[in-house]
DNA sequence: GCAAAAGTGTTGTGTCTACACCCATGT
DNA sequence: ACATGGGTGTAGACACAACACTTTTGC
C-alpha cells in the first residue's frame, strides 16, 4: 500500500493552473466569459480563461493576474474559490492540476475583451475544452445557492437599481421566475437592500416611478445563517 | 503586468500535498485526528494527516492513500474537498500547495491509530503546524453548515441509534443545545431518518424503551434545497 | 379615461421552537 | 408509588408564496 519514499528533489510535481468561471447577466441571460484556445491541446476549442501558477503568488493572485488580460480586474465584484480538479487525464499532454474560481461581474459594465474572448450563454454552452463544462456548471450552481442565503446579488447588480431590474438579474441567474413583490420583501426584511431615496422616472409608456435601491454591503455576507437547528434562545 | 512566457520544461512547479480534517464525535466532544510531525519544518508539532500527491492519482485517491496509514479507510463514512491553500510562505522550506479534505468517522468505531497519532478536541486545539488550525476550523464550519441542510449526520452517527444518542452527536458537532424532540421532527419530516422498528431496552435506572432509527441514505444528499427564492409552483 | 408599471395588503401554508403533558419501564 | 428516560400534542413565531388591489405616471 505505502510506497518507497523518494528524495524530494526527484519527486515529480504537477503543473498547476488557475481558471475562472466569470459570470455576468447580459441581455437577460446568465453568460460566461470563454476564450478560444490558440494551441494544443484542444486548439480552437472554447475554454475558461486562466493560466499557469507562478512562483511567489497565491492562487487568487494568479487568477486575478490572468483575468487582467481579459477584463479589468476592478470590474470583478466578487471572486471565490470553487474547487481543485485533479484527474490525471484531464490534460492529455501533461500532468496538470487546476484550481477553479468563480468571478462575478455587475450588470452595468461591459468590459473590453480581447478578440479571442467572448461571452456565451451558460444554458447553451458550446463544446468546451478539458473539464471546463463541468466546472462552468458547478460555478452556476454555487451562484444559485449563494443567491438564496447570502447577499451575492450585489456582485451581479448595478450599484443602483430598481426592483424590476434586480428581478431580471435573479431570473437570469436562477433560471426560474421570481416575483418582484416577494424579492423586495425578502431582501428588505433581511436588511440586504436599502432604498437610496431617489426614484427612476418612467419612460414614454408611462407607469409609476420606481424607487431606487442599493445593496447595503458590497462584500459577501451570509444573510440566512441557519436554515434549521438554530442555537436556542 | 504580464510576464515573458517561458518554456514549459523550465517552469517551476509547486509541490502538492493533500491533508484531511478527520472528525469524529468521541466522549461527547467533536475531535480531530492529529499527527505529530517527525521532521522539519515544525518538527514535533501537531498537524493534519496527509502527504505528497503522487503521479497518476487524483487528490481524493491521494488523501485516501495517506489516511489508510492512520485509519482504516472503510471507516470513513464521508469525504469531501474543502479548499486549496496556496500562500507561498505557508511552508517555510519549499513552495507547497495543499488541498484539504473533510473526512467524517461514525461514532461507533474506534479506529486503531499509530503511536504518533491521536484525537484532539477541536474546541481546544494545541498549536498546529503550518495553516492547519485555520483548515481545521474551516472543516468544522463546513460540517456545521451541512448538518443543517443535508443528511450529513449519517456520517457521524452509528448505523442504528436512539434519538438521544443522535442528539448528543449533534450537540457535540454544532456546539449548542439541540432538543431531541425537535431533532426528531425535523429529520423525520424531511425523510432523513426512518425507524428500524426495534427498540432499545432501558438500563438499570429504568425509563421507557427508546425507538431505534437509521439514516435512510448513506450518501450526502441535500435535504433543505432552497431556503428562499424557491422556483414557483 | 385608459394603459402601463410599481408597490402594498392580505391570506394561507409550511417549518420551526418551546413547553406542557403523556407513556413505558425499573426499583 | 415514584423516579427515569422517551415520546406526543399543541400553540406561537416567523418566513415565504400567491394574488388581489391600489398608486402614480404618460398619453
Amino acid at each position: 500500500m505505502s510506497r518507497k519514499p523518494r528524495p524530494e528533489s526527484t519527486r515529480p510535481r504537477p503543473a498547476h493552473v488557475t481558471l475562472a468561471v466569470v459570470l455576468q447577466v447580459r441581455e437577460g441571460r446568465l453568460q460566461v466569459l470563454l476564450w478560444q484556445r490558440a494551441r494544443e491541446p484542444f486548439l480552437g476549442a472554447w475554454s475558461l480563461p486562466g493560466g499557469y501558477l507562478e512562483p511567489r503568488e497565491t492562487l487568487e493572485q494568479s487568477i486575478r493576474r490572468h483575468l487582467a488580460v481579459k477584463v479589468d480586474v476592478r470590474e470583478l465584484a466578487h471572486l471565490e474559490q470553487l474547487e481543485t480538479l485533479s484527474d490525471p487525464n484531464r490534460n492529455p499532454l501533461e500532468w496538470e492540476l487546476a484550481t477553479a474560481y468563480l468571478g462575478l461581474v455587475p450588470a452595468d459594465v461591459d468590459p473590453a475583451v480581447p478578440e479571442d474572448t467572448t461571452w456565451h450563454t451558460v444554458s447553451r454552452l458550446p463544446e468546451l475544452a478539458f473539464d471546463h463544462r463541468a466546472i462552468t456548471l458547478a460555478g452556476r450552481e454555487r451562484l444559485r445557492a449563494k443567491l438564496s442565503y447570502t447577499n451575492a446579488g450585489f456582485a451581479l447588480a448595478q450599484p443602483v437599481f430598481t426592483l424590476s431590474e434586480l428581478r431580471e438579474i435573479y431570473v437570469a441567474a436562477l433560471g426560474h421566475e421570481v416575483s418582484a413583490t416577494n424579492l423586495q420583501r425578502v431582501l428588505l426584511r433581511r436588511g440586504v437592500l436599502e432604498p437610496t431615496g431617489d426614484r427612476r422616472e418612467p419612460g414614454r409608456s408611462g407607469g409609476r416611478p420606481a424607487a431606487l435601491y442599493r445593496f447595503r454591503a458590497r462584500r459577501l455576507e451570509i444573510t440566512d445563517q441557519f436554515a434549521v437547528l438554530r442555537p436556542p434562545g
